[in-house]
DNA sequence: GCAAGGTC
């Protein structure tokens, strides 16, 4: 060995990286920077010696990411010159774009009759560097046909069904009417859809959130020294009389006795050092910027030097990292320099290691301030926020949690139990904020207390009955989308929200629909999509499809799967999947068709027509509520001003029309509460039922309480995603391929349109009851009729079996389990019947759970306070509380 | 005019 000098170039993939190579292995000596040939490339030289072969590392040169990119062959990039299923097997050629040739041309220049060594590392620190070009390995062909693998995969699967959808749906409606764009492309892709999904799955669920009442008890008590506000610790009690029989009690013997105080120390600790997500993330929740603009920004102030690589997924310091030094530069600050001066001073006590978040890429740390600035001239109002978010947060990693001192007090009232937390001013008890002091995105939360003693008993100030309905979960932040594409993989912390924002650049989704500012519902194209293939039976949004794909690309670069494999599998099913979607189109017409309605709807939003208002909301005291029909074919009376509002009227499952008339309602206040005619499916509803049935929803209406009692609402929407077309394993479901049906086996229908489904799907919208006898034991009291063995399918009684006379002239009704214990049937009307025991007591209606609960809320505010309430609520005599009730049943 | 993956 040794001798005649060689020359060696060195690739790296990015110029950062070619920078960290460069300067490892110069050792910082010797080392030339030269511009190359494309502008972003610097080119570096230095000497070096291989296994005693002294080198002339001639130039170490990057290219910028993938050098080549992949493109359909001949005239197939023109949209209309080949039929979209083409896509998958049309000829493709790889090339180098235009504005990539320099890189292009520096390898050649300095490659051309070389021999090809791969310097594999997986960390940019000395030791990896230096032993990886001592020990050069062959390149691995493996690695390059997966990435090859993909590239190809995703322009078929993308361009096919991109060209397929946007041509279909663009000629069938008039999209730019809506958009204003006539070059409107309705894109697909494999991590663009399952962002998509993630979204419209979440408006799904709050749409068929089914609310559910409750009540709960709720203490005060004003002192000299300040309101304390006691929970009860039942918390949310979903069954009426239970509450307000306990409310009695507690209303009896108010009293109530401090059982115990509890003083404890908590920590709330700074968070896990910055990588790109919950840089995005935070920058999302701290100043509304979203993520595309965050990594816009962070890329600028990178170029610039003010804080390092903004593309990592490391949330760790390296051992190595001289943290004094950073924080050394920011001593001079006007906002943040004093607490950098307190971190640095040993005597404080106020530093502290960083915790580790257990991610690291092994190629950048997290992200750091590398600059001290106090504002430079040319940045804007984001560039300020960002870079102080960056220095922020690196102070509050090596800063000492905060320490505060909770207190936890409890309460006996008549043998019910309540607390009240918070912190309560002690002498020597001073919340420490420590890094809360620096991080001011973050605060310490919770409330003040007076301060309270074991045995001490006081009067309430107030003890309430209120009530509550249960809530949908909020619509996805865009820091909560993050989230889910970090967890289920889709797309890398890079590109993450490029996909998000090519969703709202393509009208698919709105900024409305990510952060929850907008009153009413989605109207872009987006859910529509979705909505389409997801009744196709294809579960084209979830995320499991691009999982399935990692999966093999994986297999590909370990040589467990060969590239060419890979690709015939993955493609034959897409294309199954496409051919099977384009037979189906009617689907997506149909969905865009109720996106259509919608938007027309919601354009005479305020001016909606006057049939459909049935009364004011009495939650928001401002908006109508209307009669509106879910796409599922179920009515409901909703507030116009939702989702803010959330005050909504399921009406029975069995509904199959329903309008609302010029009757007014003479019971039902405030007024006017318009009356609305209904029909009922006949098959759906008791024998002893009407089809057609001029309504109330006021509450005062006995029918529409007894009907949603006995057959529940039709609030729910077979819920998509769950149910018969639950995910298979690779993602979608596609009958074509084996040529049967995945739900029956046969052949000849696709599983979409499998009658065996239909069937099921039928049923479980004839919400209510199985109309099979389930074995007769019971007869009707008062014609002696055998009676059919029915399931409940409301929200309390969900699965409870009843007895009820199949004669339309009789009431007969029973729950199983009363028959079983012996208490026996009634008919409606009399007082054991639990449908009807509390409503015909109370003389209102119970209003019920989910259902006219508007009813309800009245009622418990009539008997919530505390003075007005005190009667029995059984029987209605003020002289005793129904706990010692004499009529009351067991 | 289409995908996703990179990055100056």
């Amino acid at each position: 060995m040794g001798g005649r000098t060689i020359n060696v170039l060195n690739v790296a993939e990015k110029p950062s990286v070619a920078k960290s190579v460069a300067t490892i292995l110069s050792r910082n000596q010797g080392l030339r920077i030269r511009e190359g040939r494309s502008r972003y490339n610097k080119i570096f030289e230095f000497s070096y010696s291989i296994r005693g072969q002294p080198c002339h590392m001639l130039v170490t040169t990057s290219v910028t990411g993938h050098l080549m990119e992949l493109e359909f062959r001949r005239a197939l990039p023109k949209w209309h010159s080949c039929d979209p299923a083409e896509l998958y097997h049309a000829p493709v050629r790889k090339y180098v774009p235009e504005d990539k040739k320099g890189y292009q041309e520096n390898i050649r220049r300095g490659s051309e009759e070389m021999p090809v060594a791969w310097a594999r590392f997986s960390a940019l620190i000395d030791r990896e560097i230096h032993e990886a070009v001592q020990n050069l390995v062959e390149p691995n062909q493996w690695f390059a046909d997966a990435v090859d693998a993909r590239q190809e995969i995703d322009l078929r699967i993308g361009a096919s069904f991109t060209r397929f959808q946007t041509m279909l749906l663009r000629d069938a409606f008039a999209m730019d009417s809506v958009t204003d764009d006539k070059n409107l492309v309705l894109s697909y892709g494999p991590c663009q859809f399952p962002t998509l999904g993630f979204i419209v799955e979440r408006y799904w669920e709050i749409q068929s959130h089914e609310p559910e009442e409750f009540w709960t008890i709720n203490c005060s008590h004003r002192s000299d020294e300040g309101l304390a506000t006691f929970n009860w610790m039942r918390g949310n009690m979903f069954d009426y009389t239970s509450a307000v029989i306990i409310y009695e009690m507690c209303v009896e013997e108010p009293t109530a006795t401090v059982t115990n105080v509890r003083h404890h120390e908590r920590l709330k600790y700074p968070p896990h050092p910055l990588n790109t997500i919950e840089l995005e993330k935070r920058a999302s929740r701290y100043f509304r910027m979203s993520s595309e603009q965050t990594m816009k920004v962070a890329e600028e102030l990178y170029q610039a030097g003010f804080i390092s690589y903004p593309r990592t997924e490391t949330d760790t310091f390296p051992s190595r990292t001289d943290l004094h030094t950073i924080v050394e530069e920011q001593q001079g600050h006007p906002d943040w320099g004093s607490y950098a001066q307190r971190l640095l001073d040993s005597g404080a006590g106020l530093w502290r290691n960083p915790s580790s978040g257990g991610h690291d890429d092994k190629a950048h740390p997290p992200i750091q301030p590398t600059k001290f600035s106090t504002g430079e001239s040319g940045w804007r109002e984001e560039h300020w926020k960002l870079y102080e978010l960056v220095v922020r947060h690196f102070l509050a990693c090596v800063s000492q949690p905060a320490v505060g001192a909770e207190t936890i007090i409890e309460l006996d009232i008549a043998g019910e139990l309540f607390s009240a937390s918070g912190r309560v001013i002690l002498a020597g008890r001073i919340c420490v904020k420590n890094y809360l002091d620096v991080y001011r995105f973050e605060s310490w939360g919770g409330s003040m207390i007076p301060p309270y003693v074991v045995g001490q008993q006081f009067i309430p100030t107030a003890l309430t009955l209120d009530s509550g309905v249960t809530r949908p979960p909020p619509l996805l932040s865009e820091a909560d989308l993050l989230s889910c594409m970090d967890k289920e993989g889709i797309g890398t912390d890079a590109t993450m929200h490029d996909h998000i924002k090519k969703l709202l650049d393509r009208f698919l989704t709105q900024p409305r629909t990510l952060t929850c500012v907008s009153r009413q519902l989605i109207f872009e194209y987006g859910e529509s999509l979705v909505m389409g293939y997801d009744d196709m039976g294809y579960k084209l949004w979830k995320p499991y499809l691009r999982a399935v794909m990692e999966r093999d690309m994986k297999a590909v670069s370990e040589g467990a799967k060969s590239k060419a494999e890979v690709l015939a599998s993955s493609l034959q099913q897409m294309k199954a999947c496409f051919l099977d979607a384009r037979l189906n189109k009617v689907k997506l017409f149909e969905a865009m068709e109720v996106f259509f309605e919608r938007s027309n709807r919601s354009g005479g939003d305020e001016q909606h027509v006057a049939g459909e208002v049935v009364r004011r909301c009495g939650l928001c005291q401002e908006a109508d509520m209307v009669l509106k029909r879910s796409r599922d074919g179920n009515f409901m009376v909703g507030c116009l001003g939702f989702p803010q509002v959330e005050n909504a009227i399921w009406l029975p499952g069995p509904v199959s029309e329903a309008a609302v008339t010029t009757n007014i309602c003479n019971i039902c206040t405030p007024g006017p509460v318009y009356k609305i005619q209904f029909k009922f499916r006949l098959l759906e509803i008791p024998p002893n039922y009407n089809a057609n049935h001029l309504g109330c929803i006021g509450g005062c209406d006995e029918t529409l309480i007894q009907l949603i009692e006995i057959c529940g609402t039709g609030s729910r929407m077979p819920a998509r995603g769950r149910g018969p077309t639950a995910p298979s394993s690779n993602g979608y479901q596609s009958n074509t391929r084996q040529g049967s049906c995945i739900y029956c086996q046969e052949t000849g229908h696709s599983s979409s349109g499998c009658p065996s489904q239909l069937s099921v799907s039928r049923n479980a919208r004839s919400r209510g009851m199985n109309h099979h006898n389930e074995g007769t034991s019971v007869s009707c009291s008062t014609c002696g009729t055998p009676c059919a063995l029915r399931t409940a399918n409301t929200a309390n009684n969900r699965g409870r079996k009843f007895y009820s006379c199949p004669s339309r002239d009789c009431n007969f009704f029973v729950w199983e389990d009363s028959v079983n214990n012996g208490t026996g049937g009634s008919s409606l009307g009399s007082n054991t019947g639990r449908t009807s025991n509390a409503s015909r007591n109370s003389g209102r209606g119970r209003g019920n759970r989910g259902g006219l609960h508007a009813a309800a809320t009245a009622f418990v505010s009539a008997t919530g306070d505390p003075v007005s309430g005190r009667r029995c609520f059984v029987c209605g005599d003020p002289s005793h509380f129904a706990n010692g009730c004499p009529n009351r049943g067991t």
